[in-house]
DNA sequence: CTAACGTTTGTCCAATCGGTCAAAAATTTG
DNA sequence: CAAATTTTTGACCGATTGGACAAACGTTAG
């Protein structure tokens, strides 16, 4: 007879066997590639359970719903894609905090570009799953940093702008080579478009956001 | 009977009535909303027809095939949404030249938020439907407006940096007002998220590609 | 009026969807 | 070993999907 309902209690102590690890981690990994490509609602579950190498009914004996799997993947998500942010320290120079802030994203956006579309996808979709978390947990991490770069603004450490703005720009900047990958390499081609470009896009962004593009005097 | 195959003969020449050029359009404004919103294989033939007002085989009577009216959207607006690039000219002063290059992709995001959010979709997963266009026809245009550009930075007009990453990165950072939008709003609150959101867009936009982040001497 | 043509809809279909279930197979426990 | 438990699967279900089709309806030209 089967063995039921032991392993999803979902809110429960999440007592697990060896094996259910292993699958459980075996299935997130086949639906991080699934969803990050398709979308939730593009996504199936016969998909997630092929690239899992597994049968529909026996991914189902480890994750009840779909909707469980992406929770599960965006739960995860969100704690190691705000960790560079957490990391943005007062002590030391900012100008310095900032650059290795931006390199940092842009080495997430390098080494997990599926993270960041399956992220991406989410908000697009007007982050139904999500939204508590933006307006609550997120919010309160920028508001927090933003109060810093303020500090640094009015200490004349660097230019005063809008902070928030600051940190979209930089969000924005360095995700794009993880979401608009596609769009990125066909318009800078094979040559450009190699695996060098991410050190071109690091030198890019760096002058741009420490000295913008006027020209030197 | 039904008076046919006369309506979407797709490629040959489009000879047709008022009343198919006003449904047409309808369908497509219908689905400009839901594509955007939900991507392709997420949104439904039903959910577009409800949109427009009308029956699921009377949608059909105009568009064939669910691909046919995202076809239709993408070809659209891949004219409009380079238009702003293609305007970009030689004449006149290069940093006044980016600056209003900037100023209309920011309205584009503000004015056109379905348009951009229905391209990010196609590209996020992986634009299987217009990846000739993106090495062709885009590729071509950036790289002429890279050379532009280029010409700018031989003539001391502008820092010198890499091109291809500049126009990058003000795409990067226009389009995220609308394709993050509910996160730029969520994490602004309702004071600063407001409609006033675009204007201090522009103002720190205009501040990093001039001058960068490092303080006035 | 009527015939021809354009438009709209109800009905239907095969394929696919998320998910269930009972039974088989494998594993662990004593 | 055997019993208990966990893991896996084939078969199945109702709902939804994209799309086909013929009949009904509306409109217009002769």
């Amino acid at each position: 007879m089967g063995g039921l309902a032991t392993v999803n209690t979902g809110t429960e102590a999440p007592r697990r066997t060896r094996i259910q690890q292993e699958k459980r981690e075996l299935i997130l990994e086949a639906a991080l590639e699934v969803f990050s490509t398709n979308g939730f609602r593009g996504s199936t579950i016969d998909q997630i359970a092929e690239a899992a190498g597994m049968s529909k009914p026996n991914l189902l004996y480890y994750f009840r719903r779909k909707e469980d799997i992406h929770e599960t993947l965006m739960q995860r998500l969100l704690d190691t894609w705000l960790a560079p942010l957490r990391e943005l320290d007062d002590i030391g120079d900012p100008m310095t905090e900032l650059r290795s802030y931006i390199r940092r994203k842009l080495e997430m956006a390098r080494d997990f570009p599926r993270e960041s579309r399956l992220f991406a996808n989410e908000i697009l979709q007007g982050a139904p799953r999500i939204m508590p978390l933006l307006a609550g947990e997120l919010k309160t991490l920028v508001d927090e940093k933003a109060a810093v770069i303020k500090g640094w603004m009015r200490a004349g450490k660097i230019a005063r702008t809008d902070p928030w703005h600051l940190i979209f720009s930089i969000w924005a900047t360095t995700q794009h080579y993880a979401d608009f990958d596609v769009q990125v390499r066909a318009v800078l081609g094979p040559n450009r478009g190699g695996d060098g470009r991410f050190e071109d896009a690091a030198r890019f962004l760096e002058q741009l956001f420490l000295d913008g593009l006027k020209p030197k005097g």
